[in-house]
RNA sequence: GGCCCUAUCGUCUAGCCAGGUCUAGGACACCGGGUUUUCAACCCGGCGACAGGGGUUCAAAUCCCCUUGGGGCUACCA
């Protein structure tokens, strides 16, 4: 039985790391029968936000990730909102500061910055340099009074520190090599650290997965959990994911790319930009030119003005493109970890009763949207058919697609009429014409070219015959539609093609559609012939 | 710089812990062909890896060491 959490600090969407691990999390508690807790780690007043905690909370619910307890549900050890545990984590500092095992500092910025750089002059990794004497609770009103900053900071032992890794077996930490590290902000919340430990004690953690950046974190952990005499919980260090550009994948790569397009694009005007990010020209000039970054809705925002791509990071992303979750679940759970079935399309569940905790990888591993892709066409075939409805107007609705507001029945048949797609994307993309206005169809005009106009306007020619045909046409069905289409191939003595592309166009205004004789039938015959005519007579020669 | 993790096809990986059955298996990608009313989907075939060096051993992808490469951390962020 296995009490996991996934605690994520709410500063945005729920990215495709972050995803992982909760899946992990909650993989790990259900396959032993276990409990799943959501804690919010917002300990950091200046990034964390209502808004994104929200956004996180979504993201999992949408990938079917959820949770026994936390936020909105509740659970006996609330609140799951670190920052509603303030008085917790201020007894426990006490405990230490009494115990000897932390003590207060007052160092301003410049003196850390000073002794940091001394130690790197000196091509040491900096050590905080512990008073011999610890300051008093006085000395620490005194200082605060005086207007200096007061921090605490935990007593790192000097003694070898054994983390146990499920991914990593044994890794040894000298505790003296390890420096003391701020346990209490001089705003008088507590770090990530001190929560972290206090959180999982109190609320019954027995296996910590996390991401392999938290693992030189760890042995300060165990030191404060052998300080506090808390039980140490089992840990699983999971591998990183590297987007194409080699980095974690992470909100920054998006940044990355908006920071190179905005820099690339001339004489661009800056003020109106930072008013479509919703920022100001000052938090532009020091994203441009520093590690500052805006919050993802401005950086989406302004992506969308420069009409720049930016990387798939977020979980919302990829529902924005037409991903299933259950594809990308499957998917994820496959980077770095190796079920063992001999099978790599998995729902959920199987992922769950199947899981191995000792089939993680050690590597990090990279993304690769095709393979997801592949994964989501299988998974888009395997949906039935309810299912696939409620996720594809789920994401017309996310994109404002105009087929968004289209009834359930043409929605199947366009369902029905794309087996093969590999997006949600592509189904809306290829059916758009069904929800566009006759007068509004746009027409590619390279497709034009090619299929009406190429050969004296052979394709043009056909459309003229095809019209009357279809005019004449009494009882409107996909068969009627393919028996006379087929006929005319026939009696022209042509391939299928040179009937069906020239109408495709006209009717679509690509080559690109769902099969003709659906189209025609889902259209209805009156919108087909009017788009008929109106190719004609726009791109007849001398009209 | 310091500390830590890590190394099998282009990518995700199986095999490694308990060395021989590995001329290293699968999936995705890619390439070639087929099917076809477009795009997909589908079918058939092909290309393709044990990072390098040293040990240990009758025998190493598997165990040990070194080098090199990759990654993480090095915050009053988590």
């Amino acid at each position: 039985m296995a009490v996991t959490r996934f605690a994520p600090s709410p500063t945005g969407y729920l990215h495709i790391g972050g995803a992982r691990t909760a899946l992990f999390d909650l993989i790990w508690a259900k396959n032993t029968g276990g409990k799943y807790i959501l804690r919010m780690e917002d300990t950091d007043q200046s990034r964390n936000s209502p808004t994104a905690a929200r956004q996180v909370m979504d993201d999992l619910s949408w990938l079917g990730i959820k949770w026994d307890e936390g936020p909105i549900i509740g659970g006996p050890a609330g609140p799951y909102f670190q920052s509603e545990r303030l008085d917790i984590y201020d007894k426990y500092i006490q405990r230490l500061l009494t115990a000897g095992k932390a003590y207060y500092c007052f160092d301003t910025a410049e003196e850390l910055e000073r002794m940091r750089k001394e130690a790197s002059d000196k091509k040491q990794n900096f050590l905080y340099p512990r008073p011999e004497e610890f300051p008093t609770k006085a000395d620490a009103e005194k200082a605060k009074a005086a207007g200096r900053d007061v921090v605490v900071r935990f007593c790192m032992p000097d003694e070898e520190i054994i983390v146990e890794d499920v991914v990593r077996g044994q890794v040894r930490f000298r505790g003296k090599e390890i420096s003391d590290f701020i346990i209490q902000k001089s705003d008088g919340f507590p770090t990530y650290h001190l929560a972290c430990v206090v959180d999982d004690e109190l609320m019954g953690i027995t296996h910590v997965i996390r991401g392999q950046e938290h693992l030189m974190n760890t042995p300060g952990h165990i030191a404060m959990q052998k300080a506090f005499g808390f039980k140490t919980p089992v840990y699983a260090h999971l591998s990183v994911i590297v987007s194409q550009g080699g980095g974690k994948m992470s909100k920054r790569e998006r940044a990355k790319v908006l920071k190179a397009a905005i820099k690339k694009e001339q004489g661009l005007d800056k003020a109106k930009l930072a008013a479509i990010g919703g920022i100001s020209v000052a938090e532009i000039e020091e994203f441009l030119s520093g590690d500052a970054m805006p919050d993802t809705p401005a950086i989406d925002a302004m992506a969308a003005y420069l009409k720049v791509e930016l990387p798939e990071i977020n979980i919302i992303d990829f529902f924005k493109s037409g991903f299933l979750p259950e594809a990308l679940v499957n998917f994820i759970a496959l980077l770095g970890y190796s079920a063992p079935i001999d099978k790599e399309i998995m729902t959920l569940q199987e992922l769950i009763d199947s899981f191995d905790p000792t089939r993680f990888n050690k590597t990090n591993c990279l993304f690769d949207r095709k393979k997801l892709l592949a994964f989501n066409t299988e998974h888009i075939k395997m949906l039935d058919e309810d299912k696939l409805l409620s996720r594809y107007k789920d994401f017309l609705a996310a994109v404002n697609s105009p087929a968004a507001v289209a009834d359930d029945t043409l929605l199947r048949k366009v369902i029905k009429a794309c087996s093969g797609a590999r997006t949600l994307a592509e189904i809306d993309h290829k059916s758009r014409f069904l929800f566009t206005a006759d007068d509004k169809v746009e027409y590619d005009q390279k497709d034009i070219e090619k299929v009406l106009l190429k050969n004296d306007g052979e394709g043009l020619a056909m459309l003229g015959l095809l019209k009357e045909k279809l005019a004449e046409l009494k009882e409107i069905s996909e068969q009627s539609i393919e028996n006379l289409l087929r006929r005319i191939a026939e009696q022209k003595q042509v391939g299928l093609g040179k009937v069906a592309q020239p109408l495709r166009v006209a009717i679509c205004g690509t080559t690109i559609s769902l099969p003709i004789f659906e189209s025609i039938e889902m259209l209805g015959i009156n919108a087909t012939i009017s788009r008929i005519e109106q190719v004609i007579k726009k791109y007849s020669k001398g009209s």
